[in-house]
DNA sequence: TATGAATGAGAGTTCATTCAT
DNA sequence: AATGAATGAACTCTCATTCAT
């Protein structure tokens, strides 16, 4: 517990991350943080100051993130069919990384930990109730679990940083065969069980092989 | 056409590489170059001599690892059972990944147009001949091409970078789930066609977004 | 608009211009930032920071020398005597080259843009009143400009640095041989009018061919 | 006294110079010895083997300046009016100048030593003989020597390297100067003696400042 | 507290020169 | 004798981070 920023400092701490997302969208992860502290109109020692390391700051950055996602995934258990729900809430996350370069960049490139933290207690309530009421409905198989779905994106996001005049959007083809596998009428048996809350958290937290 | 290497340039091209390979899979695509030649015994000049710079020694390795990718390929297609030949040769590559920390950056890094120019050559014969035979005996959905294989691929080897004690093998997890998709009784409509030959070869070769 | 450096940014500042001076001085221009940093008693970066790259480190080293040099033709206005204190003038600035190994590769070496924007105006409105009282005395042919003088300097300066135990002052023989030519009784026609003031900018400018 | 080189040690030779000079003349002295060899079809090494070192390469291809210098002046001793004679030399001599980029360079870089060698036993002579019947004929002060004149043409061809619109034979202006400076009716008494023949090859064989 | 300055380790790259074929 | 390969020191420049104002 600790206690609340001073009101300028606060405001600083909003500014570097708004210049943060900002620049690490025009030109990925690896712009320095001199750079993001003159777009935000502070020195560089003040981001310092707000934030120990440039990861920690990244990891801030990630907090936002999962909290938008949190917020589609608590709008998709408004839906009544919760297939689509689900669906709807996978892809509008998905969605949220074709509008930011460097955005896979900050949940792949070893920051898990945070993402895991801040996943565990904002997003996984939500997403354990979508795949309950699927699973309920009949539409999704049996033998997935909520653990699955951000693996799942994790998945489906590779393919959204793709290039070229061909790549808008191509991820929502795979996403198509995917959405397939978890409503197939005649599921196999998948080699491996799904993670359980503490493996998956374990599993993000870890550091990149 | 070029003349091939002196036997001795040939000798340290390939300690570079090798030693390229090993250093990147223990510590990443970050790694200097220095380091490099230092692990292949050599001096740096002597990497600038063989790759005119970082990425075209980065490159070089893609081409090796393509070349064994493309021998998987041509394997799977001695199986009598087109759908085994073909789960069995994406499995088999995807496990050349686990061994190799740095693999999908390489894969996955910008590097795509030397990618895309040796698959398009030595891997697509191969794995059309699988997916059409595994369609004609149908074991898999008509509405995939074969040049959905390696977007496939790219997209399960996402998973296979993750670390910590419950990660070993998870990918084979969702690559079930996907090849549920892909052999599912009721397919429904993709939203979006598959790329042509020459997309394909386009998208893998356009820089990252 | 800029405002004032901090004062240890200053100072480190002026230790770096001192450095590099002295190193200049002793080793000619081709040494590396790293020596003149350490010399300086800073790091590499701090000069990096203070001057975004070498030439512009060079090109601060020369904007102190054209001060210099203007503060002498300010002194030789001074003179009751005009051709006294132009010569004055003339001598005492190509004096300041003896004493600096690397100061005509300063001046010389494609610098010429810093030192022609320097030159017009903290030196030029002093030679041109040097010059024209010299001929207003009738001590100097009249068809000679002020933008003669410097261009006289950079030719007699070329001399200036001969080594060998013959050649301190060497110089100053080949300058009488050129004063002789600027006040002869019999001046001949000159194949080539003079530069104007802003084809003498321009010159200077111009990278060397 | 040495043998001759074999036929084709003589052919690598001049190819090595012919290619040295062009590619001098294309991109100045700070190219690398691999591209000097490769524009003259030999290996690296044979060029180590004609010329000991980088320095030699560049000493040789002043001696072959010089003799053409020296032809030069020659042929100016066939002139009946020995100034018209001694100013022909100068100005042909200094056109060469324009020609070739890093030629100055050439000149100036501390390669004095190879210079003074080649220039005395080829040079002087003739150069002498143009100064005796100037001075002769009372076109050229009493006071100056036949070493003066080389000093003169390093300093004035400090100005052929001018760049920009307006650089293009401005040397002759302040030649013009020199020369009236040279035949004067009122020479003033020069500050030094000029160098004799010994001073002269060891200042302009001495190591620069 | 917030700032800009300073830092040193390390990046990629080049070059004159020597060695092995 | 001639070659191309190899070398290591040096170069310019960058970055995440710490220090002094």
């Amino acid at each position: 517990m600790q206690r609340p920023l001073r009101a300028d400092a606060a405001r600083n701490r909003e500014r570097l991350l708004a210049a943060a997302d900002e620049v690490f969208a025009a030109k990925g992860l690896s712009v320095g943080l001199d750079e993001i502290a003159r777009h935000a109109g502070v020195g560089v020692a003040t981001a310092y100051r707000r934030f120990p390391d440039k990861a920690l700051l990244v990891d801030a950055l990630l907090e936002d993130r999962v909290a938008r996602i949190a917020a589609l995934a608590e709008e998709a258990l408004a839906h009544d069919d919760a297939w689509a729900g689900l669906v709807g809430f996978i892809e509008a996350s998905l969605e949220l990384h074709t509008s930011h370069r460097g955005l896979k960049e900050l949940l792949f490139g070893g920051h898990g930990a945070a993402l895991a933290t801040r996943a565990r207690s904002r997003l996984m309530p939500a997403v354990r109730e979508l795949v309950r009421r699927a699973q309920e409905q009949g539409q999704l198989r049996a033998d997935v679990e909520f653990t699955d779905v951000p693996l799942i994106q994790l998945m489906v996001v590779a393919l959204s940083e793709l290039g070229g005049p061909h790549a808008d959007g191509l991820w929502r083809r795979y996403l198509g065969i995917v959405l397939d596998g978890l409503r197939t009428p005649e599921p196999r048996p998948l080699p491996r069980p799904p993670l359980d809350a503490a493996a998956f958290v374990e599993t993000l937290g870890a550091p990149r092989r």
